[in-house]
DNA sequence: TGTATATTTGAGCATATACTCATATATTGT
DNA sequence: ACAATATATGAGTATATGCTCAAATATACA
């Protein structure tokens, strides 16, 4: 068994030069909050649903509560926070609004997760 | 200004093609809950610093606690979470665990939302 | 075997969040 | 202006989650 090296540090060890070379190439803390906000909209059942549903077509608020069994109530709330990080975007005909996912990123994030998932 | 199409339900509105479409067409409901699972991991600021680390280096726990401010404790139990869903890996030298990412699917995820919010 | 170090684990607490319900807003047609 | 429809919004509630604290494991060394 290999012996245990001894770059460990004197307070409570650490490799220091790692934790200085980790800190100096950390992400900027307005990235981290941006990164966090755009993952926790993709860390949702209904709004996967949702994002899923609008890659392949638009869709109107009550479509989107037919298809998932919820309230409307409960489904303009998830776009309101979809619609906030510019993840989808609408337009209106009449009363009707119309959503669609904004750009191709979210599908991208999508696919290459599921193609994690089947490892 | 263009007058409301009447492609609506019965009902309660609904346009039914677009909605079974949509049902047809839906992720199946074990790929629902892991794409959730796996973004759920991304999306707190603590584990997106720790990933984004262990991008560059193997780290061990307690060089991402003095890097992060937090307790080992803290940092260990968001480590096993990732872990769980084999996103970061270990090996052992003696008492010293150092962790790395498993694969590249995390830095791609990361970069290409990084992409995203440069719009 | 006994002590020290690095990490893990479980319980508890405080906050975040996904939905429901009631109500408000916006657009259309009469 | 008024009624009807589609959506949005605010408050409240139940659950999920990130951290702390105390205690348990695991490995190395004397």
């Amino acid at each position: 068994m290999p012996k245990q090296t001894n770059d460990l540090c004197d307070c409570r060890l650490i490799h220091r030069k790692a934790v200085e070379e980790a800190r100096a190439s950390a992400l900027a803390p307005n990235e981290t909050v941006s990164l966090a906000q755009t993952f926790k909209a993709l860390a949702d059942e209904t709004r996967l649903k949702i994002l899923w549903a609008l890659e392949k077509r638009e869709m109107c608020v009550c479509d989107l509560a037919a298809m998932l069994g919820l309230t409307e109530s409960a489904v303009s709330h998830q776009l309101r926070l979809l619609r906030n990080l510019q993840l989808v975007s609408n337009r209106r005909n009449g009363v009707v609004l119309y959503y669609r996912l904004t750009d191709n990123h979210v599908s991208q994030l999508i696919n290459i997760t599921l193609e994690h998932l089947r490892d």
